[in-house]
RNA sequence: GGCCCCGUAGCUCAGUUGGAUAGAGCGACAGAUUCCUAAUCUGUAGGUCGCAGGUUCGAAUCCUGCCGGGGUCACCA
């Protein structure tokens, strides 16, 4: 359970029988009070603001009406020392036995310890990745991927029924290109000499694969023909053969998507036409010129009519256009149409992850979501920041061209998935990363990776001990929930008891923000709390955790153990990180 | 020029959606350390939260204007 929503319940309830006693005004907004634990410890176990925020509403001053609220929450049981401090804050000091209970908590539940009933079972798409069919990932996609992958996992923990989906860009002018380029290895495969690839195609090596396939599955069948001929059918057969490469570079990751939605059949299907048709009726389209953009005419710039979208109705800066000036329609009218399919498959809830290059896509797309669900749908998107890829703390330097591009394939090779999809999370999306090749494999604290998984490995260590030395302490988590949990009173022992009762708090609030990074430094915390408990044993023995002349003692201090190995197992799980039981 | 993101300790970054004396790791400085459950530990110093206003009981956080860095800018995806 959330400890801390507990008690705010408890403080409204409070409030509310204070407000039935006349002692405040009826019909106070509640919604602002908040119960969390205090940034200093210091200060107790529970902190509340409720007298500040209510004290304008209710005519009183802030001490006084905290005062009253203190009386009253004094005599909870769970209670054994309130105060009110500064401005008007109540500090609550619980008994301990409130944090035993939360320990036996997580030994019954296991890793699902912090599941909540938050999301109330309420459909959320996050829609990841998306990468143009063009060629394999990068460690840039990989951010992307690994970033949404893990809010999947967040929103999935807290109750949100979560469907992670692609978007495959296989309908545009990049597509032709790859045809184009498929086209030219396919010759090459049946023996012509293709010499230099042309500017404007794609050089990569990786389609000389698909060229061979092309020529094994139909023989020389389109040579000589005009492009307009094969280029449908080697268009449909690049793609498929990209997707392939993709798909298979995310379970190498460990990403999988449930649906993989195709623009290409989307627009064929006539969803373009049913979002004109839907913004026609409202009168939210017109045949317009737009203006140049200030400062910066680009060369070739001319005025020209197009069929716009009234975006600026919706919060963007300009209206956009849907059709092209050859009369196609644009990018943006597809993603209008993906998007109104979305909402119409049931998700008022739309997550994008995106690439900081589309930062200036991002109003477009809200407000276009705006529109076509007429405001009952919402539309998040995150932008993630380069990935700074270095090597001992030199910058890798990438080049498509020259041929030094280092696939997320090769990152994964040789440091492993479970340490690219951990870094990927130790920054705030919308900040730059590095991510350095050796840094990642180096067994020190500041190396976070290895520092979050030595301590769960640290927890089956002594675990085992335990079952090797002390045979008579029984070690199923039912067992160890049972112990004589109260020993644990050191006060290291208890911080780190209630850093972990701080996980379903953490959990929600990290969901609500859509931040998955938030369970990264969490995790490092409890580490870190962890690892301080452990050496204390070093420096004082009796604060060890095997303690052969009290198994009693060790049973408890076992209890922690296995608690902080669930909630680290838990956190990892999330991230599709597998916890380490060793590391040698 | 418009829009978006960033600016916090020497460095790399957190900061609980507006809370109390702004935190962590590294680095620096000063000490401890064959003890064991497996990769040392403790302490100290270090800050005008880019700048200036504003909002209020209260601002690193919200608003406005500047400064600096990055991204992006009609028909690419």
């Amino acid at each position: 359970m959330n400890l801390f929503k507990y008690f705010k319940d408890i403080v409204v309830g409070e409030l509310e029988q204070m407000a039935g006693a006349g002692e405040l005004p009826a019909g106070l907004d509640y919604a602002r009070v908040t119960v969390e634990p205090p940034r200093e410890r210091g200060h107790g176990d529970l902190s509340t603001n409720a007298a500040m925020v209510l004290a304008k509403p209710a005519g009183r001053k802030p001490r006084d009406l905290a005062e009253a609220l203190a009386a009253r929450l004094g005599k909870l049981d769970d209670v054994t020392g309130v105060e009110v401090a500064g401005p008007g804050f109540i500090n609550l000091r619980l008994v301990p036995g409130v944090w035993y209970a939360r320990l036996a908590e997580i030994l019954k539940e296991g890793t699902a310890y912090g599941d909540s009933d938050m999301g109330a079972g309420e459909a959320v798409n996050v829609e990841y990745v998306s990468a143009n069919p063009t060629g394999p990932l990068t460690v840039g996609h990989a951010r992307g991927a690994v970033v949404g992958d893990a809010l999947a996992g967040l929103l999935a923990k807290v109750g949100y029924k979560v469907t992670k989906e692609y978007y495959i860009n296989d309908a545009g002018g990049q597509v032709d290109t790859l045809a184009r380029s498929a086209y030219l290895r396919y010759r090459e495969a049946l023996g012509e000499d293709i010499g230099e690839i042309p500017e404007g195609l794609y050089p990569g090596d990786y389609l000389k694969e698909t060229g061979k396939a092309l020529a094994a599955r139909d023989g020389d069948k389109w040579l000589g023909k005009d492009e307009a001929e094969w280029l449908p059918e080697v268009r449909q057969f690049a793609i498929d053969s990209m997707m392939d490469l993709v798909r298979a570079d995310l379970d190498f990751l460990g990403v999988h998507q449930d649906v993989f939605s195709s623009e290409r059949k989307l627009v064929a299907a006539g969803g373009v036409e049913e979002v004109l048709k839907f913004l026609e009726e409202r009168g939210l389209t017109y045949t317009g010129v737009l203006e140049p953009p200030k400062g910066k005419t680009p060369e070739d710039w001319e005025p020209r009519p197009q069929l716009l979208f009234k975006a600026t109705q919706f919060g963007d800066d300009v209206d956009r256009a849907l059709k092209k000036s050859d009369g196609s329609w644009t990018y943006f009218a597809g993603d209008m149409a993906y998007h109104l399919d979305k909402f119409r498959r049931g998700f008022a809830t739309m997550i994008n992850v995106w690439g900081a290059d589309h930062g200036g896509y991002v109003k477009r797309m809200t407000s276009g979501v705006k529109a076509l669900t007429e405001g009952k749908g919402d539309l998040d998107v995150k932008l993630c920041q380069l990935v700074n890829l270095k090597r001992g703390g030199e910058l890798v330097k990438m080049s498509k061209r020259s041929g030094t591009f280092v696939t997320l394939r090769e990152v994964i090779e040789e440091v492993g998935k479970d340490v690219v999809r951990f870094i990927m999370l130790t920054r705030k999306n919308d900040a730059t990363l590095d991510f350095d090749l050796v840094e990642v494999m180096e067994q020190s604290r500041d190396n976070p990776v290895f520092y979050v998984q030595y301590c769960h490995a640290r927890c089956c260590s002594v675990l085992r001990h335990a079952a090797a030395e002390m045979p008579g302490v029984s070690l199923d988590p039912v067992s160890l929930a049972g112990s004589d949990l109260n020993r644990l009173t050191d006060s290291g022992e208890l911080d780190l008891i209630k850093l972990l009762a701080e996980w379903p708090r953490l959990l929600e609030s990290a969901a609500d923000a859509h931040e998955p990074h938030r369970v990264a430094f969490y995790l490092y915390d409890l580490a870190g709390a962890f690892h301080g408990l452990w050496t204390k044993g070093k420096d004082n023995a009796e604060l060890r955790f095997l303690l052969p002349d009290d198994p009693a003692m060790t049973a408890a201090r076992l209890a922690l153990v296995q608690a902080t190995a669930f909630v680290i197992a838990s956190g990892l799980e999330i991230f599709g990180v597998t916890p380490v039981e060793e590391m040698r």
